[in-house]
DNA sequence: GTGGTCTAGACCACC
DNA sequence: GTGGTCTAGACCACG
């Protein structure tokens, strides 16, 4: 199954979390309109959440109009949402790559000192997804 | 006085940005060593804040060993605070970097498109802080 | 419940007596690692304090990281938590000793009169606890 | 000059930790019935204090009877303060050891921990004023 | 239900 | 004047 764990450290609300697992599972491809999302209990169980809090992600999710309600079957990404979930994605990285620059510069932090923070972590998380490829083809 | 106002859209505690404002003045060298943070009352006043919320912040300061009490004088800022908060805000930085380019990753999104947002929010910044020079030498 | 009263004519913060309750209370094994310490409420009115004052101190031990929030739920006691606290009450009861005995040889008081204090209040405090153990026997 | 310094790290009130000095130089005799005592502001430069300080130290141990006003000349200790402040002296020492004691049975700790740590600080003490005295040889 | 934040205001000790 | 403690009560986010 898809959208594995949540990153343990995260502070931001559960809900949110899993919600934006979802919006990234669409932008990414591993969803696709129409595919069916695992059922709350299922995905609770599996991310050891409270069945509440998945449910109140997918009723997030619906009131943005990027799941919908099929009958007695449960709830299906929708039709449009592979763009508006890029979209979305776009702008939750602008936002904190904006964040994290701003901050730099109010507290006159180096410019050169920024950029090369960047790298850093750039390089980082390019040699865990390598390393992730790599076990993925073990 | 220094620490003028709060960004206002800000969801983060108040006391918080209170505390980080602080620890940017010291790595900023607005601050240094010796130096009195200005009195709970006046910077709660000038912030339109409870003095409670400036107490929380200066006492969180203090826990970390950036601040010290000179008794029935107020608070100064500690010996070794400006290494000690340069570093802090190095790490505040890359968190928040580190944070953003995961996000681009896990969902897949193409390295290009990250740096164009890096750039494009990197330019903006920029542009901001010329423009405050500009606006105060007009 | 755990944690019964506090020592009416202490004249430290309450927050502080009620933190180390707690420490004790872990230290003595009556809390685990794992146990949920009382909710803020509850413990607030079973102590006659304000909700606010059990709050710091839990948030104290939550800074030294002896709690641990479980979100939505509560607190908990930490992993490391025991071991921690043993070693705090240990240096707690060290500082209070060692304060004594420098007090007494700075003012230059006889060693054999502080030998004898330091029996009288062991006697004593052996003779109180025996005493509650022989009431509650009644 | 008596008195010489203050313990750096003591957390109680300085005019507190001065009037004790003081009875502490009585008990033990490098103060004796008569003598006057420094003029506040000698003392008060010496101990890198505020006057006021010092002042209101002396004003406490008048308070007590322990030293009388000299009209035009100063303070000088008054007559039958050697006993006083023996007594004073004990029964600080015992609340102190007290306190300890208290502490460590109700946090459930090894009445042979506590005899143990006792015994240790007593050790550290005397061969620190042993230090002390040898330096003072030199 | 849980903890966390913030406000308001009183009171204290210290210098 | 300074910081620190405590109370009271409102409000919010989370599960």
């Amino acid at each position: 199954m898809i959208l594995l764990d949540l990153n343990a450290g995260d502070e931001r609300p559960i809900y949110g979390q899993i919600a934006d697992r979802v919006k990234f599972a669409v932008a990414g491809g591993a969803l696709r309109p129409g595919d069916m999302v695992p059922p709350v209990r299922d995905l609770a169980k599996q991310l050891v959440v409270n069945p509440n809090t998945v449910a109140r992600a997918y009723r997030d999710l619906q009131t943005e109009g990027l799941l919908e309600s099929v009958r007695g079957m449960g709830l299906q990404v929708a039709e449009g949402a592979v763009d508006r979930c890029r979209r979305a994605r776009r702008e939750m990285v602008r936002l904190r790559l904006r964040r994290a620059i701003d901050e730099a510069r109010q507290s006159q932090m180096e410019p050169a000192e920024v950029e090369a923070l960047f790298r850093e972590e750039w390089a980082r998380a390019a040699g865990q997804s390598n390393g992730d490829a790599g076990a993925r083809h073990g």
